[in-house]
RNA sequence: GCCGGGGUGGCGGAACCUGGCAGACGCUACGGACUUAAAAUCCGUUGGGGUGUAAUACCCCGUGCGGGUUCGAAUCCCGCCCCCGGCACCA
C-alpha cells in the first residue's frame, strides 16, 4: 500500500498539463465559455485572497470544460502601479525589472496550485504593446468629447503623491494606503462617466447575474435624482442664479436663497451692499476650516426674484450648501426642508407653508418642516394640485418661459484619470505654445516611458526626463512639452477582458470579431471592494467601446461572483498585524488539492472565510481516506472503461442504495455548481457519497460510483482525481471525460420513509413504496400503534397527506 | 436618516427560493479500539432538559424578540431588537 504523496502527484500532473498545452483554446471557439478572475497586481507573492479567488475561478473553468464548453480562462498582470515605482525610489530598482521578476515568481506559485490558465493569452499592462492601446482609446475618447482637461478641486493623497478619482476616496481615506486625502486645486484629464450615468443605471436590468449588493452600491454611487433646474433673476445684476431642486412643487415657498461658500458669486454678490465685511469675515472663518453647523451663514445684502411669484427673497451664504452637488446654490423652502427650516429659524427668515399634508392644515406656527408630499396651498394658480402633478406643471411653466426645466442630477462625477506618477501609461498629449493642447498622432503611438529619469520623492518623476518632456508639436513643428501625468491604472483594467481575446493584436486594441465571440464574460470573479471602482469603470468603457462600434454587447460581465475575504481568527490578514497565513507554506504542507478543497468547503464563496488549520487537516483527511479506500479495494475498483450500471440488473439492497445515492449526488453537485457555484454544499454531497460508498460497497456498483466521485471532485482536486483514475487503469481521465449524467428517477428510492404526525408533531415513521397513493398512506398511518395511542379510540378530525413526504393526523 | 444583506449547536455552515423529520457535511471536544507509548488511523457520542433501560426507546423545549396565517413555520406576513455593508447637510 502506497501513501498519498501529493507532492509528487501534483508535480506530475502540472508538468503533464503544461507539456500538452491542455488549457489553450481556439480564438474562434464553437461553444465558448469565458471565465475570468480579476488579475493581480504583481507584488511578488500571492496571498490567501488570491488563492481563494483563483481557486473558485479554476474550479468553475474545469467544471465547464467537463460540461463540454470551450473555456477561455486567461491570466495577466495589473503591472502598472505604485509599489514598483517606490521600489525604484527606495532601493534603486528598475521598476520594469522589479515587476517582471515578480511576475515570474507569482507565475510559478500559481502553477503550483494547479490553476488551468490559457497562458499563451497572458497580458502584462506595463508593456508598450498593451498600454499603447490605452493611449489609443484615450485619443478616441478625446475625439468623441468623452475626455477633457479641466482645473478643479481634486483629491490629493500625500502618501501616494498623486491625485485620486472620487471612487478611490473612501471615508476621506485613500483606498490604497488609508492616508487622509486632501483637497487641492489642480488641472487634470477627465473621462465623461457622467455622460453614461443613465445607461449605467438602466442596463443594470441586464445584470441579473450580479449580486444585488453590488448593484445597490453602484446605484447609490451614481445617485440619480430627478428634479428641476430653476433660474432666479438677481436684483440690479445681469447674472442669474441657477439652482437644482427635487421639490419644484415647493417653489412658492422659497423664502431665501443659499450659496455654498465656494460658489463663484459668494464674494461678488456682497459688493456694494454694505455687507462686504460680514461676508468677508464669514468666508475667512469658513476657509480656516472652522467647524460649522447648519445654522451658520451670512446675508449677502442681495436679493433674488422668485420666478413664479416675483417675490424678492434674500440671498445668504450658508455652510450647509455643498459646492459639489447640483449647482452649488439652492432655493430654500424652510417650511418643507429640515435644514432650510433650521437655518431660517436661526436667521429670522420667514417661513411659508405651501404643501398641506393630506386633508390637514399646517399648524401655525410651524414647529418643524413638513417634508412629505401633499396638496399645494398658497401657490397661486397651482394651488390645489398634488405634489407630483405640481412638479411637472411647474417645470413646464418654467420651461415655457425659459426660466428652467425638468432635469436629472447625479452624484457621480467624471472620472479623473491623471496621476502624477511615473509607472503608468503616459497620457498622449503635447502642449504647444502656438497650437495649445495637441493630441499625439496615431503614428507616433505608443508614447513610451523614458528611462533617463531620476527616481525621487516629491515631484513628478517624468518631469526629470529631458528626452521625454522636450518634443515637437505635431501640428506646427515648434518645440513643445509633453504631458507628464500618467493614467490611472484602472484604465488598464477597464478593457483587459476584451484584449485577452486577441492578446497579440498589433493594429488595434483588440479584434472585434474575436472579442464578440467571447465577450461578455460569462463568469467574472473578484473582490467586492471594486464594486464602485473597477466594476463601474469597466462598465463605462464597455459602453463607450460599443458606441465606437468595437463591441456588440451592452455589458462586459454577465455573471459576477464577489468572493468574501480570507480571515484569521475573525480578523483581516495583514502584515502589520502579523497574522498572515502563507499559501506556499500551506501548499507545501498539505498539497494544492487540500488547500483548494478546504478553501471551497469552509464557506460559501461570497461569504468571508475564516482560515482554520484544523479544517485544512480535515480536508486533507478526506483525500487520504479516498486514497486509502482505493488502496484497499484496488482490484474491485479497477476498470478500463466506466460503465454506469442499469438498475433492474442490480441485486441486493446495498447495490441499489449506492446506485441511488450516486445518481442523487450527481444531481446535487450539478445543481450546486451550475446555479450558484455553491462548492461547499457540493463537497458535502461528495463526502456523503463517500460515506455511502463505504457502507454500501458492492463490486457491481462500486467501481462506477467511485469513478463518478472522481469526476465530481475533479474541478476541486484535479491532480488527485487524475492520479487515482490513472492508478485504476481508466482509459479516459476525469480531466478529459464528460461530466457524468444522472436521472431523477434513478435518484429516487423505491421505498420511502414518510413521517406520521399528530397535530403537526412527528410521532412515527413508516416505509411506503415511492409514489404510494394517498389513500394507502392514510390507511397505513392509522394502522400505526403509536398513532392509535394518540387517537385514543376517537376519530381524527382531519388527515393531511403529502405524497412521498408525510401524513398529518389532526385530532 | 435612507438603502441593501444577515441573525440557526462549542465553531464553520446545511435546510429558506418552492412551508412538511431542524442541525446535512466538516471541525472541535469527550469516550473507546490499535500501540510498550505517542502520533496517525479506525469506531462511538456530541443543541438543551427530562423519563427509562442491560439495551432498543420515549417525552418536553429549541432557529434574535413579539404577534399573525396554516393541519403544520427556521422557511410566508406584520411589528420590534441587534449585527455587517453602502450612501449621507445630495437640496
Amino acid at each position: 500500500m502506497t501513501d498519498y504523496d501529493y507532492e509528487e502527484i501534483e508535480k506530475k500532473w502540472q508538468d503533464y498539463w503544461e507539456k500538452n498545452r491542455k488549457y489553450e483554446v481556439e480564438d474562434k471557439a464553437e461553444n465558448p465559455f469565458y471565465v475570468l478572475v480579476m488579475y493581480p497586481y504583481p507584488s511578488g507573492r500571492i496571498h490567501m485572497g488570491h488563492v481563494r479567488n483563483y481557486t473558485i475561478g479554476d474550479a468553475i473553468a474545469r467544471f465547464r470544460r467537463k460540461q463540454g464548453y470551450d473555456v477561455m480562462h486567461p491570466m495577466g498582470w495589473d503591472a502598472f502601479g505604485l509599489p514598483a515605482e517606490n521600489a525604484a525610489i527606495e532601493r534603486d530598482a528598475d521598476p520594469g525589472e522589479w515587476t517582471y521578476d515578480n511576475i515570474e515568481e507569482m507565475k510559478e506559485q500559481l502553477a503550483r496550485l494547479g490553476f488551468s490558465y490559457c497562458w499563451e493569452r497572458e497580458i502584462t499592462t506595463c508593456t508598450p504593446e498593451y498600454y499603447r492601446w490605452n493611449q489609443k482609446i484615450f485619443l478616441e475618447m478625446l475625439q468623441e468629447d468623452l475626455a477633457y482637461r479641466d482645473t478643479t478641486a481634486v483629491n490629493w493623497c500625500p502618501e501616494c503623491e498623486t491625485v485620486l478619482a472620487n471612487e478611490q476616496v473612501q471615508d476621506d481615506l485613500c483606498w490604497r494606503c488609508d492616508s487622509v486625502v486632501e483637497e487641492k486645486e489642480q488641472h487634470g484629464w477627465f473621462l465623461k462617466t457622467t455622460a453614461y450615468a443613465e445607461q449605467l443605471l438602466e442596463d443594470m436590468e441586464q445584470l441579473g447575474g450580479w449580486p444585488e449588493r453590488v448593484l445597490e452600491m453602484q446605484r447609490n454611487w451614481i445617485g440619480r435624482s430627478p428634479g428641476a433646474r430653476i433660474e432666479f433673476d438677481l436684483d440690479e445684476q445681469e447674472e442669474k442664479l441657477t439652482v437644482f431642486t427635487t421639490r419644484a412643487d415647493t417653489l412658492y415657498g422659497a423664502t431665501f436663497m443659499a450659496l455654498s461658500p465656494q460658489h463663484r458669486l459668494a464674494r461678488e454678490l456682497a459688493r456694494g451692499t454694505g455687507q462686504e465685511q460680514s461676508v468677508e469675515r464669514f468666508l475667512e472663518r469658513w476657509e480656516s476650516g472652522e467647524e460649522m453647523s447648519t445654522k451658520d451663514g451670512v446675508f449677502t445684502g442681495r436679493y433674488a426674484v422668485n420666478p413664479i411669484n416675483v417675490e424678492e427673497i434674500p440671498i445668504y451664504i450658508a455652510d450647509y450648501v455643498l459646492i459639489e452637488y447640483g449647482t452649488g446654490a439652492i432655493m430654500s423652502v424652510p417650511a418643507h426642508d429640515e435644514r432650510d427650516f433650521e437655518f431660517a429659524r436661526h436667521n429670522d427668515i420667514s417661513i411659508k407653508p405651501v404643501i398641506s399634508p393630506a386633508g390637514k392644515k399646517p399648524p401655525q406656527p410651524l414647529e418643524e418642516a413638513y417634508t412629505g408630499e401633499g396638496e399645494l396651498i398658497n401657490s397661486g394658480s397651482h394651488s390645489g394640485l398634488d405634489s407630483e402633478t405640481a412638479r411637472a406643471k411647474i417645470a413646464n411653466w418654467l420651461e415655457e418661459r425659459n426660466l428652467g426645466a425638468a432635469t436629472v442630477s447625479y452624484r457621480l462625477r467624471d472620472w479623473g484619470i491623471s496621476r502624477q506618477r511615473y509607472w503608468g501609461t503616459p497620457i498622449p498629449i503635447i502642449y504647444c505654445e502656438e497650437c495649445g493642447v495637441v493630441p499625439v498622432p496615431d503614428e507616433q503611438l505608443p508614447v513610451e516611458l523614458p528611462e533617463d529619469v531620476e527616481f525621487t520623492h516629491g515631484e513628478n518623476i517624468l518631469e526629470s526626463s529631458g528626452e521625454f518632456v522636450e518634443t515637437q508639436c505635431p501640428d506646427c513643428g515648434r518645440s513643445a512639452r509633453r504631458e507628464t501625468d500618467t493614467m490611472d491604472t484602472f484604465v488598464d483594467s477597464s478593457w483587459y477582458y476584451a484584449r485577452y481575446c486577441s492578446p497579440k493584436e498589433s493594429s488595434q486594441p483588440f479584434d472585434s470579431e474575436l472579442a464578440n465571440n467571447w465577450v461578455p464574460v460569462d463568469q467574472y470573479i473578484g473582490g467586492i471592494e471594486h464594486a464602485c471602482m473597477h466594476l463601474l469603470y469597466a462598465r463605462f468603457f464597455h459602453k463607450v467601446m460599443r458606441d465606437f462600434g468595437w463591441l456588440d454587447s451592452d455589458e462586459p460581465f454577465t455573471r459576477l461572483l464577489t468572493q468574501g475575504m480570507v480571515l484569521l481568527d475573525g480578523e483581516k490578514m495583514s502584515k502589520s498585524k502579523g497574522n498572515v497565513v502563507d499559501p506556499e507554506e500551506m501548499q507545501g504542507e498539505y498539497g494544492a488539492d487540500t488547500v483548494r478543497l478546504f478553501t471551497l468547503f469552509a464557506a460559501p464563496p461570497e461569504k468571508d472565510l475564516d482560515w482554520d488549520e484544523e479544517g485544512v487537516q480535515g480536508a486533507h483527511r478526506f483525500l487520504k481516506r479516498l486514497w486509502n479506500f482505493l488502496q484497499e479495494n484496488k482490484e474491485q475498483l479497477s476498470a478500463r472503461t466506466i460503465k454506469a450500471p442499469v438498475e433492474p440488473e442490480l441485486s441486493g439492497e446495498a447495490s441499489k442504495e449506492l446506485f441511488r445515492k450516486t445518481h442523487e449526488t450527481i444531481g446535487r453537485v450539478t445543481r450546486d455548481l451550475e446555479q450558484s457555484y455553491q462548492f461547499n454544499t457540493a463537497i458535502a454531497a461528495c463526502m456523503e457519497l463517500y460515506n455511502s460508498l463505504q457502507d454500501n460497497f458492492t463490486p457491481e456498483v462500486g467501481a462506477w460510483s467511485y469513478a463518478v466521485l472522481l469526476d465530481l471532485l475533479y474541478p476541486i482536486a484535479p491532480h488527485f482525481c487524475n492520479e487515482v483514475a490513472e492508478l485504476l487503469g481508466h482509459e479516459e481521465l476525469p480531466g478529459e471525460r464528460d461530466w457524468p449524467e444522472w436521472s431523477e428517477e434513478a435518484a429516487t428510492a423505491d421505498e420511502i420513509e414518510v413521517v406520521i404526525q399528530v397535530n403537526g408533531k412527528v410521532r412515527d415513521r413508516i416505509s411506503v413504496p415511492a409514489g404510494c397513493p394517498k389513500e394507502m398512506m392514510e390507511e397505513r398511518a392509522l394502522e400505526s400503534s403509536r398513532i392509535q395511542k394518540y387517537l385514543d379510540g376517537s376519530k381524527p378530525k382531519k388527515i393531511i397527506v403529502v405524497p412521498d413526504k408525510l401524513v398529518n393526523v389532526v385530532v
